[in-house]
Formats: C-alpha cells, structure tokens, sequence
DNA sequence: TGACAGTAATTTCGATTTCGAAATAATACC
DNA sequence: GGTATTATTTCGAAATCGAAATTACTGTCA
C-alpha cells in the first residue's frame, strides 16, 4: 500500500487549493481527471468536487460534443462569482493595478505612475488608492491581494525588504499594512517572478516546468520556474542577473573601443544592467545623439525615453536599430547562459523589447544559436502578455493560494 | 508560488524512504523528531518506526546524557547490517567505486582508469568488474546501485544517454545491464550531480537547501541543489556552465593580448571549459614553457600533467601559481554570476583545483567579492570530500532512494 | 426502433491509514 | 514522595483508499 507524506491536515489544507489550481489551468476538467491529476482514489476526488460545487466555488457544465463510448464526464469549471481577487504591480515608473473573477479573467485594469523621488509612504499610498479604485462599484467580495514589489521580498513575514532604488524602501511591512486596511490575505512576490508567475499560468510558459522569464525595464531580473515551482534562493534574492558580468556589444560600450573584437568588448566592470536594459539603451541613445546627426531621435523634444528610441526602430532609424539589435546581442548571451545552466523548456523576454517585435528576439535568437555552437535547445520566444503582466501574476497569486475555510 | 502538493508519488515516494533519510542525516532520532520534521501525528511515526525496528532497520539506542526534564527520547539509528550500497564514479581518466553500509559508511574503496581511447563496452565492462570487487567476500546483501556518468543521463529510463568525450557513448542502456547482471535497482545520475548529492548529505551542504556544486575536471559544471534537491532540467542538461562563454584572464588566453584591459581579456569564442578546466590549464602550461623558461615545470618529463603543475605551484613556482591565480580567477567570475542568479547559501568547488588548497580558492573569493561589489552573500569553500566524492554520492543516491518492500 | 454489448465516469461501501487528544511512561527537580 | 515535563502509546474518529456497483452514454445488430 502506497504511504503518503503528507499528513490529513495538509493535504485537507491544500488539496482544495490545488484542485481549484488544476481546474483553471486545464479551464475544465472532470472528476475522473481531477483524481488522475492529483493521484487521488476517485471517490476522494468526488468528495472534495461535490464540496466545492455545494459551496458556490465550481459549476458543473453541460459535456461538450464527444465522440468516445462511455458515460459522458461532467466538466467542472471555476465559478465566476466565486470572488475577486486584486493585483498590483509596481516597479520604478509604473503602477499597474487588476482585478480578476474566480475564473482568473480580468475585470478591470489601472494604470498610475510613480515618480523616482517618491518616498515608501507616498507609494503605500499610491497602492492603496490603486486597490480601492479596483474595488469601487463592485459588491462582490474581494478575496485576496497579490503585489509585486520590487527588490527583495520576505514572503513568510510579508515584508518588503529593500530596493535600492527608492529611498526608504527598507522593511516596509507592506503585507501587514495592507492587511488591516483591506481585511484579506495579502502576499508579496518580487515583481519579475510574479511575471514568471503569469507566465507560468496565463503566458508562454503554461504547462511548462521548466522555463526561464527574464523581465527587461530599468533593471534587469530573471524568474526561475524549476519543476513548475518558482526559484527564490536562500534569502529571496534569486535571480539577480542585472548584476552579471558581461560582455559588452561594441554599440553599447560607454567608451568607443581601442580595437574591434569581433563586435564585442569586455569590461570588468560591466553589469548587465548597465549595458542592456531600458535606461543604458536610453543612456547610450542620449550619448550617440552628437556622433549620430541624422537619427530622428535627435528632433526628440526633452529628455528621451525608451518609447522614442523603439518608435524610431520602429519607422527604420538605422541608430536606433542599431541599439536594439545591440541589445538583443547582449541578451542572447545571456539566454546562452541560461540555456547551458538550467537546461529550460523556454526562455521568455518581457517587457518594452519584447512588446516591440522580432527585430530583439531574432537578435536574441540568432546570438543564443551562434553562441551554443550546436544551438539552443530552449525556444526562445516574446511575452505576449503585455504591460499588465505582473499584475495578472500577482493576483493570481493571491488566487492560487486560496482555499475555502474549513 | 503554487504550494504543491507532495502526493505519493511525487516528491517523496514513501514514509519508510523519507523516514530513513532523516534518520540518516542527523544520525539518530527519535520518533517525536521524526513526527514533527514529517509532519505526521506521533502515532503514526510510531507505528512506522516500530515496523523499521522490527525489520531489522533500524536500532533503538540508549539515551545518551540529557539534562532536561521530562521522559527521555528513545533514539534511533539505522542499523549498520540493514544492508550495503554500491556507488561507481566515472569521468574521462578515473573510475572510482565504493561500498556503504546501511548507516552511509564507506566500507571499501577502489580505483581504476579509464583510457580515453576505451570504447563503451570497454568501459561497462570496467564497471562491472568495479562492482565485483566491492560484492567480493562479504556475505551481506547488495541492496542498490549508484552510477555518476559523465554526460547527460536519463534518469527515468536509466540510460546513459550521451557523452561527447567518449566514443560509441550514445543510449546506452547501462541500468538495465546492471540490474540484470547484479539483480539489484540501479540509478544513474550524471556525475557532477552525484558529487553535489554528496556535498549536500556528507559535505559543505549538509543541511542546506540552496548551494552550488562546481566541479573542475577535465570538463567543468555544476550541480546546483534547489530547495534540497537537484536540478535537472528539460533534458537533465542542467549545469553545464562548462559552456559558458566568459571573460578570459589574461595569463590564461590563447594568444597574449594587444591590449590589457584589467588583466582580462573577451573572445566571443571563449567557452568556460576551454579557459579553466584542468585540461585548458594543462594546455596553456604547455604553451607558456617556452616563454617561462624558469619555470620547474621544463624539467618535467612527457607531457605535462594537471598534478605536475599543482605540485609545481605548491613549491612555490611562480609560473605555474600564475595559472592556478588564474583559474580562480576565471572561477570568481563564475561564482559571481551564479551568486547572482541563484543567491545559494554556498557555492562549493570540487576536483584537484580544490584539493590542491588555498592558492585557488582564496583567489576565487577575491574575485567574486570584487565583481559583486557589496559582496558575495553565498560562501565559497573547497570540497572536502576528496576524490571519491562522486562515487560516495552514487552510492547514497541508491541508498536514499531505497525502501523495504511492503 | 429497441434490446444489448461495450465503455468510461461516478458513487457506494467496507477496509485501511492517519489523525488527534487523552492516557501512560519515564525521567528531572524539588 | 510529589510535581513538572516530555516521549510514547492507546484508542476512537476522520480521511482516504480500492474495488465493486451503478450510471449514462455510444455503437451495433436484428
């Protein structure tokens, strides 16, 4: 007789959960599958479905067109009106805030901005005025709330732990305070693994169990997904590749260099994130401007920013082009890298460069395959999940960890 | 991130296994520790623990001097006569091989070379004769085999799969040939993996749950344990960082340099193995004896070997403590990217390098603690393991996974 | 068209496993 | 000797299993 490991509490504790979980990932499944999912005796299965259908959180469905013998399985699917659950997101320049049904569809969206000077507080309250917005005019109750921080995160206490990018952003009991203004279970996630989150269950990498996201903004991060679970590291910090060391294509070097490697330079004291993501690319453009009269991005009014160096890609500007396909080289090694060490199924690029189109990824591509010698075996592909993305992830966070008191 | 539940099949296929597991790494229990690291009901600890003990698994042993009140805690260890493991080690020159007792300890050693010429036949027959040297003249049962194989492995079909050094090596079913000519299970598991098993039940990881196992042959790659357990990857390709494409240090570069740049030079070309691995320091010592003509290592007869320049630095020759400084440079550079990208608690260096001492390791250290700035928060150390550290870690594997039949 | 065989999902219903709380055992400390 | 404390066992209750019904179909053949 086969034993199990987990004791009756636990598996009570998180059997609804997970059932719930393999329901919305498959979008409707029967009892007989449910138990074959969940290495369960039929019966089991039954009990727990029938539970949950008594409660309001499944509905049975109606058996779609089948040709096969045998009595016909009834379909469970998540019930809309089960409850609403919240996700926000929030990285340097922008708050992005959802609300999604049981079923995990998305209801409403929000979008605000952040501005680099504003103090921990002032983003607190940003957050909460984003939550409220989602929750106005809607009776149904909201369930739970997922957001993604950047920097470290504690998910045991719920602390926001650093960013070192905005002032006082140390050990902000972010979990806690939103706790006991909204009366619901919060939970915190970095916000490039909340991407990989979303990603894992609405993105490129359902299905998958191994996959690699590596999230381009102004910083650089890369959620790990190994055996379908996300890679946190010993203190939460996994997944820092911005700080990776890194050969530098010749167009983003700081300096014009002494002599051409092949179209490579080395620094020491490179970093990725100093050389490939939106702000270097916005940086290098500004410094290019003089030696790169006639780029359109020189009739740019004010400062420039990333949107105007893609838009000019975009309508063919050889310089800005130039930059992206730069970039592009740099993260193909860096999906290189990630290729020999993890092995994954997928490595997925998101953000700006990716939305952009294939001008980045066949870069990536191209450099990963060159690099690999015999080729990457991971497919590399663009999110296409677009900027709401670590929010989508966040709130399912919140909704893939609920379950029914018992 | 998904809770999953550890249903019987999966993480853990039984109590017995998982209970002596835990038994084994701390080395005496008893059954209250047991119920509460399983999360089981004391009850139920009880209930399996009595059955281990009656079958001969498991002894009750006296209570060593406690201070504390209460009733003290019958303490229970695995019982040496339980039965024996057998752990095989193989990499391109050396083919290690190993007996275990019931408790995990080594009971008899051996040790043969493999010719790089030797076909796979050749090789599987060396195993074979391995393992009967270690059955040889002992009355108690084999219960398990362990095999580290260079290469990728297939560890649900048992199958070597391929490895690019050895000729012939493609699919060979080395599991299946074992257990029909031992009558016994057999597990493979590919080699550096085998030597971080090691690590993580013997050596620098016990107890951890997030580290890194460099290993440094004549190839280079790494074992990384997540959350306690290995990583594998889509096609158990993981960890190949030998791949890698990395800065180069200059003492170490095929060419000297037009131009220094920090004492490290880039190649699009460079993979990490080519660089740093002890067939690449073997390689470069070759070609620099012309330019060093004070070196100790021109007095050497035949081709040079790794242990020839280990030795050489180790008397002090500056040449040759040139090449190990730069290696551990190269390996710095390696420690930093993967500090970033996993945040282990530590990263562990294996093979001759890490044998040999201080020089390299101490090197390593500076490097990574260099690049990252604010730091490396993950420990670097040697193994301590020694060279038969793969073949312990085989045997454990087997031993690990074992249960009684029911 | 309607019995009938075939098939697969679900339920039913004891059997088994595991739990949980209370009882019991074995010690330290006073 | 009594009390506190912790480990283990006891024992009825709850969860889960597994195999055997039962149900609800499809397809086939008279």
């Amino acid at each position: 007789m086969p034993r199990r490991i987990k004791s009756k509490h636990q598996l009570v504790a998180t059997l609804d959960a997970e059932l719930l979980r393999r329901v919305r990932a498959h979008g409707g499944l029967s009892r007989m599958q449910l138990a074959r999912e969940l290495k369960l005796a039929p019966s089991t299965a039954g009990i727990y479905v029938d539970r949950l259908v008594r409660e309001g959180f499944l509905l049975e469905t109606e058996t779609t067109g089948r040709a096969t013998a045998g009595r016909p399985a009834t379909s469970l699917v998540p019930n809309p009106d089960g409850g609403r659950f919240i996700g926000v997101d929030f990285g340097v320049p922008n708050l992005m805030a959802t609300v999604v049904d049981f079923s995990q569809r998305p209801l409403r969206q929000s979008h605000t901005t952040l501005r680099p000077a504003d103090s921990a507080a002032r983003i607190l309250a940003k957050i909460e005025l984003a939550i409220e917005e989602m929750t106005a005019r809607d009776p149904r109750p909201v369930l739970g709330i997922g957001v993604g921080v950047p920097g470290t995160i504690d998910p045991v206490t719920n602390v926001a732990v650093h960013y070192e990018f905005t002032r006082g952003w140390n050990n902000v009991p972010l979990g806690a305070r939103l706790t006991e203004r909204f009366g619901v279970p919060v939970f915190l996630e970095n916000n490039i693994r909340s991407m990989a989150l979303a990603e894992l269950w609405f993105g490129a990498g359902r299905g998958l169990r191994n996959f690699v996201c590596i999230g381009i903004r102004s910083g650089i991060a890369a959620g790990v997904v190994v055996n379908g679970q996300l890679l946190h590291g010993a203190q939460h910090r996994a997944g820092e590749i911005g700080h990776w060391v890194c050969p530098v294509p010749e167009e983003l070097a700081a300096h014009p260099p002494a002599r051409r490697q092949r179209g490579w330079r080395w620094q020491t004291a490179a970093k990725l994130e100093q050389v490939a993501s939106l702000s270097a690319i916005v940086a290098t453009a500004q410094r290019g401007l003089k030696r790169n009269p006639k780029t359109s991005l020189a009739g740019v009014k004010g400062p420039l920013a990333i949107d105007d160096v893609l838009a000019a890609a975009r309508d063919g500007d050889a310089f800005a082009a130039s930059l992206v396909r730069a970039a592009g080289r740099a993260h193909g090694w860096v999906a290189h890298q990630i290729n020999e060490l993890f092995n994954p199924e997928k490595i997925i690029f998101a953000g700006p460069l990716a939305d952009f189109g294939d001008l980045f990824i066949t870069t990536v591509r191209e450099t990963a395959r060159e690099l690999g010698g015999a080729g990457c075996d991971a497919v590399i592909v663009n999110s296409i999940l677009g900027q709401y993305n670590g929010a989508v992830g966040a709130a399912a966070l919140a909704l893939h960890q609920w379950k029914p008191r018992r």
